[in-house]
RNA sequence: AGGCCCGUAGCUCAGUUGGAAGAGCGUCCGACUCCAAAUCGGAAGGCCGGGGGUUCGAGCCCUCCCGGGCCUGCCA
């Protein structure tokens, strides 16, 4: 039975809809069942060269984005990673526990790293933050797609190993799957996924603009047209998947099924199709868009943030309180 | 601490003896296409890492600095 899941998001500066359909559109659900951690993970940002006002307008634009999206900081425990600094002393602690072996086995480093030129000490050691993440707060689910399994197996062994060396006391993390495990394709190449650093005509931004949305996906790849019967190619089945995610939060399902039944018999044209999925996927981002504009100008984010940091330290403190004594560190513990 | 190599367009790089800064990919616009892709046509894009020097003239030579990579050594 999970009982507290953690999420952790870096502070990209803005979500495409790969994050929101993904990801952010599941913690909104949950929140209201299950006790809610969600992290902006700035401490990961800088492993990579990054510049510093840049990022603080990321990690604000980010948290704004997030509430936007449905994220109800009344509910949800949000907060900036660097508000709440005991990630980095249980991070520490952690890497004494975590073997080079291990870190050098995680393909995200190996491929992160090949596309640098400086490859800092900090992005081979991020896994052991992120186990320090989640494991701060003691979290015991953790929602995360494919990409992070490994990193999330790697932050049980984590735990388990420090378990065994000092005693019970962090509950090993599974991993939560949502109800639907939704992954967003790129529009320009939908055999990779949606990301952001591919380039601008990669991804849909869910606060981008009417016009820059509209002309994106009708630019999405598609196929040179099919025989009936024959199955979907990735850029259409990927059109698909977004229509299909818009028209269950829009009730239009109707326009769904019609399309999919003109796919069927071969007769569907794709103008149609991006047509529909740029509807669908604006009666879902207009609201959030407006909520966005209203939190921006109301100025309260970055209150919203401080009071989440307040929660998230009380939490962190304890862990921290426990864990330097069962280790043998500092002075003020018998 | 010493030695060697590197820094030119968003990316990968070329650049002759020192003589008008280039290519491929990507991006943007157009044609074609139901929409895209591919293809074709066009365009934008540069403090040549930075400072100083030599020269009529420096991407190129000298010098210092910054940044990156590799090798050796030293200390803990």
């Amino acid at each position: 039975m999970i009982t507290r899941v953690f999420s952790g998001i870096q502070p990209t500066g803005t979500l495409h809809i790969g994050n929101y359909f993904g990801a952010v559109r599941n913690w909104a659900a949950m929140q209201d069942d299950i006790e809610s951690i969600i992290c902006i993970v700035d401490y990961h940002a800088i492993t990579i060269d990054v510049d510093p006002t840049t990022l603080r307008q990321a990690t604000l634009s980010m948290a704004t984005d997030l509430i936007a999206c449905g994220i109800d900081p009344e509910k949800t425990v949000l907060f900036v990673q660097s508000d709440v600094p005991e990630h980095t002393e249980l991070g520490w602690i952690l890497g004494c526990v975590t073997s080079i072996g291990d870190l050098s086995r995680m393909t995200q480093f190996k491929d992160k790293s090949s596309k640098q030129s400086f490859i800092s000490s900090g992005l081979f050691t991020y896994p052991v933050l992120q186990a320090a993440d989640i494991l701060l707060y003691k979290a015991d689910g953790v929602p995360v797609g494919e990409d992070q399994i490994q990193h999330l197996e790697l932050s049980r062994r984590i735990a388990r190993r420090f378990n065994s060396r000092f005693g019970e006391f962090f509950p090993e993390p599974q991993q939560v799957v949502g109800e639907k495990g939704a992954r967003i394709m790129s529009l320009s190449d939908p055999t990779a996924k949606m990301s952001k650093s591919a380039g601008e005509t990669h991804y849909v931004g869910v606060m981008e603009p009417e016009t820059s949305i509209r002309k994106k996906v009708r630019s999405a790849v598609t196929d040179m047209g099919l025989e009936s019967g024959d199955a979907m190619s990735p850029g259409v089945a990927n059109l698909f998947e977004i229509l299909e995610l818009s028209t269950e939060s829009t009730g239009q399902t109707d326009i769904l099924e019609n399309l999919r039944a003109n796919f069927a018999v071969g007769s569907l044209m794709y103008s149609t199709l991006k047509d529909a999925v740029f509807e669908q996927l604006m009666e879902i981002l207009r609201p959030i868009q407006e909520k966005r504009a209203k939190l921006e100008s109301s100025g309260d984010v970055i209150d919203m943030l401080r009071s989440g940091a307040k929660r998230a330290r009380i939490m962190a403190k304890e862990t921290i309180a426990q864990v330097r004594p069962l280790v043998g560190l500092g002075t003020d513990n018998p």
